[in-house]
DNA sequence: GTTAGCACTCTTTGATGGTGAGTGCTAACT
DNA sequence: AGTTAGCACTCACCATCAAAGAGTGCTAAC
């Protein structure tokens, strides 16, 4: 019993260069057809050199190391969460290829570019691209600092209060003024706030004009609308901003054509709770959350892939895409890496 | 021959009351449980006076009349689209139910209210409330007027342009202006371009901004920006702006088990032409397309209520549920007429 | 260490027969 | 005449069953 821990007994429990061929050869094949892959398969469109028994024999160890299964006992194999975790972190580790990113660049130039929008058509293109389920997040700004302040004249009795902050962030809402105000006095009473409030963070705009409009008169109504529209924003900012699209894509995928497990699947999506409980806090590089790593029952067949984008201010926020396991992940983490960099490009744009 | 024709022998293809009873108690029936409708269920949930048989020849003339039919020779009866043609009509005649304006109401007022924010607010609380397809289109404006253009100072070497438009539709975007011009100078700016501007259509400011920055050398860089703004708004209110919401709530209907039909559905409302198509022209009152009436093989049974709401300046847009032909018509008319409501209040407001 | 051969397993597919819901028709009833 | 009971008939649905095919594990030979 003791030399059954011995060399040559152990030999067939570890991972040689030719199995680890064999078990990327079935992830490739699996993750293209979604049929679970056969001995003869591998031995003919993969390692012609070798037998399918050959095949057969290595698979049965890659099944005993926990890297492969059997749907049941005669069925080909396909891999499972443990195999694409190590093809993950093979991928990971080399560089990743990028190929398309120029098509990456052509999504996005033709279109508004605001934040919201921005975010927005990331995750429409992401979606578009990868065909899967894109998700972008907008990092949250608990410390945004207003920079400028201004009311635009609408018609006669209300303006648009336009908010600018350090991050680029910019908000704006029409509310009511005094009839009497043309646009000068606007722009004058703009002036005041923005010289007494720039430089103070969202909360502080909102405190500062609790007291201020005790004591101007005339402009209180103006003091309540901009508190109302600073509280507002600080909630909102705090809070985090999701975009997701192509949330239908997962309809193409045979492990769905059970319309239970999508609407199980889109369901966690409409959740937001738990669409950020699988989102990583923002970090450096690739995230990628394999099956039971997403800690949701019904995501336990499902994969994300994370990455990170920055905006100014050191504020990042996330980008990602979901899908199940059986995912293309060295296509998603080359998409992945262009969009998260144009969209660093973008913000930084719009934040400058 | 000649009597075949005759009163007698057309009676049973009348439409009388106890008929009509009939129909509408197999429509509501089916609507609910979306299983084919025998003649025990109506005569005994239904019409308890009428027994099983009565109920059989009556339906049996109902199937004659083209208003039911059968799935095969000995299941139940379904309603066909010329029955719930029917049934919507004797619905709009009436005067509809409405009960659940405040459950409405309360889903707008925690948001954000600006145009495109509305739109989608719209389209999300509808779809949830309804729990189909929502669809919220915003209203073309070929003949927007520019009522103020507004320079907001960013950082240095950038400026936050805002359009505002007699629609009461804002926009604004980031321009690079030279760095030089501190926040009065681009005030100063913005009081040149209003006046000389307000009251031009986009496609006017274009122009005139072409002439324009030929004799302003120092501003050549402003005009231009507004003048790609202008543009590019001009573009954007001239095509069609919409809001999809709550798409895959097609998955909780039975019709709609099969992931192919679902995914065919899906891809409707993702191709905007198509979308487009089947959406009426703005009118008044209710329009509620059935089945073939659609005009897309993908839709043939499918079902879309729609009705209009208008913004300032006498533009409408509309907004509308999308389901299976088999819906409840008398619910969601009552709830997209609240919505109705809502949304010309919102916009008014906004608009102002 | 690799491979050919073979028995075995288990899904998939198609055919078969029974069951039940629901109909149409006829004849009797009011 | 309109309504109802009764009955034969149809057809989807379901379970059962057998045949086919894909793929494996094991053994023996190379």
């Amino acid at each position: 019993m003791a030399d059954g821990r011995s060399r040559a007994a152990q030999k067939g429990r570890e991972m040689d260069d030719r199995k680890l061929r064999i078990l990327l050869a079935v992830i490739d094949d699996y993750v293209h057809t979604a049929v679970p892959v056969g001995s003869r398969t591998i031995s003919r469109k993969y390692e012609t050199a070798l037998s399918s028994a050959t095949i057969r024999n290595e698979m049965s160890d890659l099944e005993e190391m926990g890297f492969l299964e059997q749907p049941h006992v005669s069925a080909g194999r396909i891999p499972t969460m443990k195999a694409y975790r190590l093809y993950v972190d093979s991928l990971l580790s080399g560089g990743t290829q990028v190929e398309e990113a120029d098509s990456v660049r052509e999504f996005f130039f033709d279109r508004v570019r605001q934040m919201q929008d921005v975010v927005e058509s990331a995750a429409s293109a992401l979606s578009e691209l990868t065909r899967y389920t894109a998700v972008v997040l907008m990092p949250k700004q608990l410390d945004l600092k207003v920079s400028c302040l201004q009311l635009v004249p609408m018609n006669t009795g209300s303006a648009l209060l336009v908010v600018i902050t350090d991050g680029g962030v910019i908000r704006n809402q029409v509310i009511r003024v005094s009839e009497n105000l043309d646009s000068d006095a606007l722009y004058a009473i703009s002036k005041v706030l923005t010289s007494r409030l720039a430089g103070r963070t969202l909360q502080q705009v909102t405190e500062a004009l609790a007291i201020y409009s005790r004591y101007s008169g005339a402009d209180q109504e103006v003091c309540g609308a901009i508190a109302d529209m600073a509280s507002q924003m600080a909630r909102q900012t705090g809070t985090d901003t999701i975009a997701v699209s192509g949330s239908h894509n997962i309809l193409n995928y045979p492990e769905y054509s059970d319309v239970d497990k999508a609407r199980a699947f889109l369901s966690v999506l409409e959740t937001k709770d738990k669409l950020l409980s699988f989102l990583p806090e923002e970090r450096e590089g690739f995230t990628v959350r394999i099956g039971p790593e997403m800690g949701l029952r019904e995501m336990a067949d499902c994969a994300a892939v994370c990455t990170s984008y920055r905006i100014g201010g050191g504020h990042t926020g996330t980008v990602g895409v979901i899908g199940p396991a059986r995912m293309p992940y060295g296509r998603i983490i080359g998409i992945l890496e262009t969009v998260g960099e144009a969209l660093t490009g973008l913000m930084g744009e719009t934040a400058r």
